[in-house]
Parts: C-alpha cells; sequence; structure tokens
DNA sequence: CTGAAAGCGCTTACAG
DNA sequence: CTGAAAGCGCTTACAG
C-alpha cells in the first residue's frame, strides 16, 4: 500500500506537505494539492484509517445501538434505519459500528468499550427510552449521540423522529376522505410508546374535527376472544387505523373470518407486510426509516449554527 | 486514559514488559505478569485499539455484509444473525462492522474501504448467491470470509447453513406425526433458492417414505385468486409445509376464509411472525439466527488443524 | 508556501 | 527474564 510517505519521495515534497494537501489545508498551493491529489490517485494511495484515529484520537466510526428487547418484527425498521446511515457515513468516509446485546450489560460493555478502546465519539441508539443506562453512559461521557424517536419531556438530546401526531391524523383522513369509511376505529397494543400516543392523538383530533365519535381498542397480545368480541360489539365499525402493520393485520383478518362479506379498510404504520400477506384493502402509512437514518447522521455532523435538535421526517401516505 | 506507558512508570519496568506481560508472553515471569495485570485493572487501563491496529497492520474488526436486494421480512433474520454474531465478537474484543448499500456498487466501495483503508481482514456474508461480485473480490483480497448459507456446487468457501433437506422432512413429520395431518402440501415461492429446494426435497423424502402423494405448490406474490384455486383444488389437503412463515400465513388465512370451519395445521420457517398473527394451528420451524452468527464467528477465528469448512446448525422444531 | 520534528500508543526483532 | 529502539502511518505545532 502507497502512503504519504511514497507520495513525498515521488514529488519531493515532505510528508506534511502532502499530508496537508490531501486534507486541502488552504496553506498549500493551489497547484501543489492538486499535483499531491493526482499522484496519489495514480499511486493508489488509500489513507490508513488506524494510523490516522490514533493521531486524531477518535475513530472515524460511529457506534449504532440496539434496543435489548424488541419485538422481531422491529427488525425490518431497525436495518432500513442501518441503510440510510450507512449511506451517510461512508459519504463522509466514516464506518458504522453495531452494538447489539441480550442484556443491559452486553450493551453497556459494548459502548464502554467503543468509547474508552476505540475512541468512537459519536452513536446513533435506534430506540429512545426513559431511564435507559446506555443513554446515561453517554450523557456522561464526552460523545455525541442521536436517538430515533424523541426523548420522554423533561429530557433533552438530539433526535430523529416522524411527526406521529400527524401521522395518526393523516391515517384517518385517509381512511375517511380517500376511501369512504365512515367510522374508523383506532386499534392500540397495550404498550403506550410515546408514538402510539402520538397517533392516537391525532386520530381523536381528526374525529373530533369530523364530528365522529372515537372508538380506542387496545388489542390484547394473545387473545382472540376478545378481538372478536369487539368485532361484535362494534357493529358501526368499517375501518381501522392501527398502530402497527401486525396489529392492522390481526383485526383485519378476525373481521374477515367473522364477516366474509363485509368490507374494511384498515391502514397501518411500517410498510413492514410482504405482499404475500395483504390485499387491495391493506393500507401503510411509510415512516421512512432511510430517511430517519439519513437524518441521524446529518444531526450528527452538523456543524452550521445554530445547531439542530432534532429532524422530523416527513411519512408518506399510501397512493 | 491510562496507557503501557503510564503502567511501566508505576512498575519501574519497560514498554516492553508491560506490552508482553498484558499479552500473557510466555518470556516475562508469571509474576511480573501477575503484577502489570493487578495495576492495569487498578488504573483502568484500557488498550488504545487504533494504536494496536496500526502496529499489527490488522484491525479488530469483522466485516458484515448485507445483501443488495431483499425483502424486508428477511431483515428479521439478518438482525438474529448480527446479535449471535456480536457477542461471539465482543468476546474476542472485536468490533462488528457493517457493508451495507442500495446498490452493488456502493457495497463493494464500501468493502473494499474496508480491505485497504480500515485494514479489516475478516468478513461474514449475510447470504450467498452466485456470481456476486462482493464475493469475487474477497476472494482475490487476502481476506478471510463465511457467508450465511451454501455455495453453489462448484463453489468452495467457509460457511454455516442448517441443514435444509432435514429441516423441510422434519416439518411434514411434525405435521403427519404430532398433528396427525394426512395430506400436507408443500407451499414454495417462485424464487428457487438453495433452502427451497433442499426444504422440498426433505419434504419429498418423507412423503415417499410414508407412501403418500405429493403436492407443490408455487404461491405467487400478487395473486389470491390462484391460492383460492389450488385450495379448492384440493380439498384433500388438511395441512401445509410453506417455505417461510409469510407464505405460510398467506395461506391458511386464505384457507381459513373460504373454510372457516374446516381445520388445517400449518408449518413455516423462521420463527418471524408476532403472536397478534398467529394461533394453535400455526407453527414454525427456528432455524436459530443467533447460533449461526455464533457460528460464522467461530470458523472464521478457527486455529485447530484441520480446519473446518463449514458449520450446519441445527433448527428446532415447535413443540 | 513548505519542512523537520515530535507524537499518538502500541508490538516486536534484536540484544543482553 | 527484561529493556532500548525502531516502526506502524498519520497530523500538526513550531519554525522559517
Amino acid at each position: 500500500m502507497a502512503t504519504i510517505r511514497d507520495i513525498a519521495k515521488k514529488l519531493g515534497l515532505s510528508v506534511s506537505t502532502v499530508s496537508r494537501a490531501l486534507n486541502d489545508n488552504q496553506r498549500i498551493s493551489v497547484r501543489t494539492r492538486r499535483q499531491v491529489k493526482e499522484i496519489a490517485e495514480d499511486m493508489g494511495y488509500q489513507p490508513n484509517y488506524n494510523a490516522r484515529n490514533l493521531t486524531n484520537q477518535e475513530a472515524n466510526s460511529v457506534g449504532v445501538i440496539f434496543p435489548v428487547n424488541n419485538r422481531v418484527v422491529d427488525n425490518i425498521f431497525y436495518v432500513g434505519l442501518l441503510r440510510g446511515i450507512n449511506e451517510q457515513l461512508n459519504a463522509r468516509n466514516y464506518v458504522l459500528s453495531v452494538a447489539v446485546g441480550e442484556s443491559t450489560e452486553q450493551v453497556l460493555d459494548n459502548v464502554k468499550s467503543m468509547i474508552t478502546r476505540a475512541q468512537i465519539k459519536r452513536f446513533i441508539l435506534l430506540y429512545s427510552h426513559e431511564n435507559d443506562p446506555v443513554i446515561e453512559l453517554l450523557q456522561a461521557e464526552p460523545v455525541a449521540f442521536v436517538t430515533i424517536g424523541k426523548p420522554a419531556d423533561g429530557q433533552r438530546w438530539l433526535y430523529v423522529d416522524n411527526d406521529n401526531v400527524e401521522a395518526g391524523a393523516d391515517g384517518v383522513d385517509y381512511l375517511m376522505k380517500r376511501l369512504h369509511v365512515d367510522n374508523p376505529v383506532f386499534a392500540e397494543s397495550t404498550n403506550n410508546w410515546p408514538y402510539e400516543i402520538d397517533r392516537k392523538a391525532g386520530y381523536l383530533r381528526e374525529m373530533k374535527l369530523a364530528h365522529k365519535t372515537p372508538v380506542i381498542f387496545p388489542v390484547p397480545d394473545d387473545d382472540e376472544a376478545v378481538v372478536n368480541r369487539f368485532i361484535e360489539e362494534n357493529p358501526q365499525m368499517d375501518g381501522v387505523v392501527a398502530i402497527d402493520d401486525f396489529t392492522g393485520l390481526k383485526v383485519y383478518h378476525r373481521f374477515k373470518l367473522l364477516h366474509p362479506d363485509r368490507e374494511i379498510e384498515v391502514v397501518g404504520y411500517n410498510n413492514s407486510l410482504p405482499n404475500e400477506l395483504t390485499d387491495q384493502h391493506f393500507h401503510s402509512v411509510d415512516l421512512n426509516p432511510n430517511e430517519m437514518g439519513r437524518s441521524a447522521v446529518k444531526l450528527l455532523f452538523q456543524t452550521e449554527k445554530p445547531k439542530r435538535q432534532h429532524i422530523i421526517v416527513s411519512h408518506t401516505i399510501p397512493k
């Protein structure tokens, strides 16, 4: 591998000058800079990241941290984020390092070692939980981080999120205005995540505006009878805004089993179902995880003042 | 941060000795080694990976490469692999770096830069495709790699896989012997991946052994009418071995819509569905992605001779 | 505008 | 069993 030393020798320059030229240092004449870069290109020069990181006391690497507990289906979303993140990192000649583990201790150890041994100074968390030991660690260290999802009230750090109130509102509007649904219900999980609360708020707002009676249905994980009963007790229902695609599909299928001949329209979130499982009455709001990933990197590397504290990524209503 | 220099000073030793002691070099007396490690611990010494990597001309990092095109639902499996991989990497004080992109060019650039700039010498591919430019690159470079999934005939490299013939056989046996299904059909995709071919072979073998007539059903992505027709034309069918959970669920739901009162048992693969979407008639063979990830790392770091060329990870039949 | 030199924190061949 | 020294490939404060 060619080094800056080789380039210097070939051009009769010092390594200092070559290093500066490659880094576009203004103090080096434009002519020399061009020359150096040309020769570097010719010689197939590739910078050695380990050397540079050692000198800089900082790795050209971003640590991407997975949550400890999650539903397997959330993995679909995480990989979307990874793609967006890595696209932007590569453009900056940065590397994506992953921290993931079975327990909080494992993840903490992983992150600690990233900070102290690998000298990673920037992190992206694929989640945003309250009282998370990993977040507390990052706050105590001289590192920057961004979460996917906004912090709870009273907390403050960089984050990327959707506008979930609008996403909830858009979901129910889509049903009412585009698909002419009269009585959309809201199917939530029993988790009460921030995004659930927000989407529900959006649903409630639009229902009020439309002078309709909102109906909230907490869908249990494992009890079909409850779903069946809810469907029977709400014969007026002809549409569902579901907190995610899986919850939506569950309700949809129970409904079709009970009423094979009645139509119902469902809107979920995340675009996480394969074609095989859906049909023209099933719709999904795309939260654009790739764009969220890209935005997280942009927040982490922003230089303009004043610094942005967050980026809200727009969701996409189905066509 | 404490360095080996600080430790050396405190103990009146040279940095050479401290370095050797920390690396458990036999040439250093046991007493000195113990002493050094103790003080290192006390001082909260953490090795600087960048310095070590620079000296070693090799990063303590494994590149994990994602396929360019995949179904979103495959992401579920990838994150399972990541977890297993990272567990083993952390135990070896290694870091997990991700290469993922929208196009082959992006991924190639990412991998090239990992090799030449980051000096990464070990890779894991989360897939195993024929004529893959990334695999060809890795073969041409002085690096080691392992694929998830066996190579096509005529190719040879390190890999981790399930025994998919047995997984197919076990799926249909589970239906026939444990659930007393009489006429299980095999629902495949139209992709003809190696694992599909193998699972189908397992299905065919067991059907032959049981003196039953096999029925293969290629499930199209987007055509419900075809599924309905198949169900109607096969009134004898009372069980399905599906190439994956999503295909299985699709057939299951179409079946229940057509015949709400008839029972059918379905076995899929991958354990990728949330509770909300299944019930007691839906089963899934777990391919143990975590264990596959762990095994990939073991293959990559093995030192005993003769070296193993592959590891077959056992699948788990539902209880 | 350019260079000589120091330094980042390790490992290891050579010497004793 | 231990040490002095060189070297890995960069960046940058200091000097001119």
